[in-house]
DNA sequence: GCGAAGTCGTGGGTGAGTCCAACGATTTTT
DNA sequence: AAAAATCGTTGGACTCACCCACGACTTCGC
């Protein structure tokens, strides 16, 4: 008793891509809910911690996320103490936001997490194939550094 | 002017799938609705093709949709002349669904636009990595066909 | 026959996620 | 000094997916 007979819309890429990005997306999710995360307060995060004391503004355009949401997002880690605003002495009209030292430790939790978030959404391939899956992926996804 | 040297989460598979998974339903979502469909339409009016007349909650297991939203989908497509919902003589609870013709010359047309959607979406592949690419990516999805 | 239980189609409502418009405060430009 | 631009913030609109409840109907048990 097989399902239908795999309609046609079922094997286009953009079907497939769909259900591959749910499935991971609901893997890193989970992982993350574990330490109290979520998604883009993961990616902030990361975020901080690579930009060093950097503006909101900034911080919103390098993850592609919405000024409005970022608000929300970093009053959530400020309130764990995980980032700390502090005015900018140079330009008053913008808030340094900095990783604090345990924001620093959830963040390295965090990045194990997901990193084992992803070997489970990975699982079904191998370590070659991985590889070479991500290599096809950074050409479609158009996130190529040029 | 390169951005930054690429964020260790920009290259975790997940968030790259979910990037590729953006941009592919952006294109399939722009190419349908220059016929007038949206992502759904097209779904349920593929199945109502290979499912012949089919009973609307069958329907909505067999492409995963709330059967909540299926009626609005297909209150849209019998407006637009495309479904007809007949009461099954055999079992007055049911609604069957069938295809018109007209249904079934705008299926072939949105077919074709997705189909061209999706050779955009892989364009920076070569053929034989848009087989490897997608032959991976039904491991992942969890959509074999078994 | 006749009522209880289950299914089908439909409406309403909730919650998360994304995006756009606008405002006060502050800086930069003219 | 006046005008334009930028920053952080707030509000609201919109989509999408999920769950509950109701009437209509069929099937099962008496």
């Amino acid at each position: 008793m097989s399902e239908a007979p795999l309609p046609a819309i079922r094997s286009l890429p953009s079907w497939l891509l769909g259900r591959a990005a749910a499935r991971g997306r609901a893997l890193v999710a989970e992982a993350l809910a574990e330490h109290g995360m979520r998604m883009w307060h993961h990616v902030v995060l990361s975020a901080v911690r690579d930009l060093a004391p950097v503006a909101q503004a900034d911080l919103g355009r390098s993850v592609g996320l919405d000024p409005k949401d970022l608000v929300g997002v970093l009053n959530d880690l400020q309130s764990a103490a995980l980032v700390v605003r502090a005015p900018d002495p140079a330009d008053r009209r913008k808030n340094a936001v900095s990783l604090t030292d345990e924001g620093g430790r959830l963040l390295a939790r965090c990045e194990e997490a997901a990193r084992a978030a992803n070997d489970t959404l990975l699982a079904p391939l191998s370590a070659a194939e991985r590889d070479q899956f991500t290599g096809l992926l950074i050409r479609i996804s158009g996130t190529d550094g040029s």
